[in-house]
DNA sequence: GACGAGCCGA
DNA sequence: TCGGCTCGTC
């Protein structure tokens, strides 16, 4: 018996258009942590991982897990006939061959339910490694989705490549070739102070981190831009201890950011001494970036210098979740999958994409 | 000889978008009551009435009846032609072979002239019985757009039940199933508390009426919904005599709706005396209501449980008319053919129905 | 010719 | 973020 009640339909619908394309038919994995959902895109080059918490919902309740084998375009078309404010509750009972999807008008004036047939999709949940990345960037979403959008004008491929410099998209076409160089944004390395640092080391206090998830995100809500360097403030004196920047920097590369951040915080010293490493309670903060990036800002996490290859069309694709989210974060390494990650108040998104060979 | 002067060329244009797709050809019946046009559907299951008051006109005039024979994809074509802010006047000679159309800018900067051939179309105007409906559902346009758009995307027939409870347009389809379940909401039966009186028994006087329901069009046009309740109430006050409401109740199901009534309504007594009748002054709300309704409210009169199929296919082109009114009526009665109908400034259109049989 | 989806601009 | 416009599909 799942029951999961949503506060807005519109996060579901903004979810499906998400991966609709990339993506017919995928497992949600219903337990009592919240849904997942796993897939390949359908040529099997690209994967996409969803993951909504239960404390993103106004009610969760999930007595066993268990997947909810879902045709997407079906679940679209349900999902079209919810207004976008409208209360959205889910339910499948235990034999899961029916998803039943009930919207209510905020007034209550107006109940459309809707019975979606399930379908029984082979689970091939793939681990992912918990890879650490040699380089990170953290930018407005809406940047990423024009410069991909841009490129993917002039060529098929887009060459990434983070140095000192900052991060380079470049494309090359028949007609044109295109190459964008951001630069870190200083404000950045403020507001993405602790963007995201879940990513690291999801595991070490789950629990912790979805509630503090949860509360941040109704807040944030509330509060405004105006709030945020207060808060950030509380948070960098109450969690000095334990507040672990993903800052990763190799000796030679680093120096540049070293002295951001000697200027800037006053646990740079952690930072250095343990990389890549993360606290237990940054979500807080994921969720003010969230709010927070609309104006923009760059920011460049690197401990080696990447350059690769992706196929724009997929990045197209990807970009497609900026509606979730204002902030997208990119993570490379050399010669591994490129993790393109989107957070939102109730859970985040993740593109995998293996880069091109041999193509720069 | 016919010459009719209309403010705006969006009405006609709006009209002919309505029904081009339902109709190819009809005869504008004119005289000096107005522009009626009747007609059935190109595949004979639906029928469309229009009306067009003559004094919905700027000018008219028209010394005798005739009928003008057109073609609506090339009425359509030359509408194109006109701003939608134009002045639009349509005239025809007597012996209605050509049909004029003159657009004056608002400035008068610009003048277009457009001739368009007619044709002899055979007159096959059925006489509409004035049906007394057992149910009747007035709600807005947008709102019964939504609904029938949603749920053809799930099936091909809808199910529309009015009972106590409300009114529930329900799909079966091969992914998903569909309900949705309106409300009455408490604000509509005030807000609609005269809407389309003049339905039930629309010869009574038909001269006041026309006369009322421009003067009523044109003030509201400019005023607004501030407006509202104070004229509401001095139509009640002024006609309380021939004031009589639409509802029509059963006495085993109308007591939720009696006692809205008695609390909100000082005429109460009349409408229980004499339901189903109406008065000859209601056109000033009619119009009130089409620009009032955009924010919604549903009211629902009933003196029998209804429930009938639909095609869904034509209620979607039916709805095509939210263009023209912010409100749409639907009137039932089982086994007779829905009734859905679209009240303007200066008219109204009327689809006809017929439902599935065996269906439900 | 109409409908729906996607993209671009305000 | 919403609305309008354009393109592609049925």
């Amino acid at each position: 018996m799942l029951e999961a009640r949503l506060q807005e339909a519109a996060l579901l619908k903004r979810l499906l258009d998400s991966i609709k394309e990339l993506v017919t038919d995928a497992n949600f994995e219903c337990n009592e942590e919240g849904i997942n959902l796993q897939a390949m895109d359908n040529s099997h080059v690209a994967l996409v991982a969803v993951k909504l918490e239960a404390t993103g919902f106004k009610k969760y309740r999930c007595d066993r897990p268990m997947p909810l084998g879902v045709n997407l375009a079906s679940l679209t078309k349900v999902l079209k006939c919810a207004k976008d404010d409208d209360i959205c509750i889910i339910k499948a009972s235990d034999d899961a061959d029916i998803l039943n999807l009930v919207y209510e008008a905020r007034n209550s004036d107006r109940i459309a339910e809707y019975d979606m047939k399930l379908m029984d999709i082979d689970a091939e949940t793939l681990g992912i490694p918990d890879t650490e990345y040699d380089a990170r960037v953290t930018m407005p979403a809406s940047e990423f989705t024009r410069i991909v959008r841009d490129l993917s004008q002039l060529g098929e491929s887009v060459r990434i490549e983070i140095s000192k410099e900052g991060v380079r998209f470049a494309s090359e076409g028949e007609a044109a070739n295109g190459s964008i160089l951001l630069k870190q944004t200083e404000a950045a390395r403020e507001k993405y102070a602790n963007y995201g640092k879940e990513d690291e080391a999801p595991k070490e206090d789950d629990d912790d981190d979805d509630d503090d998830e949860e509360g941040g995100s109704s807040k944030k809500k509330v509060k405004k831009e105006k709030v945020k360097k207060e808060e950030k403030e509380d948070v960098e004196m109450d969690e000095e201890d334990e507040n672990e920047e993903f800052k990763v920097k190799s000796d030679d590369e680093g120096e540049e950011e070293q002295d951001d951040d000697e200027e800037e915080e006053k646990s740079s010293k952690k930072r250095k001494k343990a990389p890549a490493k993360t606290n237990g309670k940054p979500a807080k903060k994921a969720k003010k970036a969230d709010e927070t990036s609309a104006d923009g800002g760059v920011l460049i996490e690197m401990n080696q210098h990447v350059s690769l290859t992706f196929s724009l069309k997929y990045l197209v694709n990807f970009s497609k979740s900026s509606t979730l989210s204002n902030t997208v974060q990119l993570m490379m390494s050399n010669d591994v999958p490129l993790l393109v990650s989107y957070k939102f108040g109730q859970g985040e998104i993740k593109y995998y994409l293996a880069p091109k060979i041999g193509e720069e």
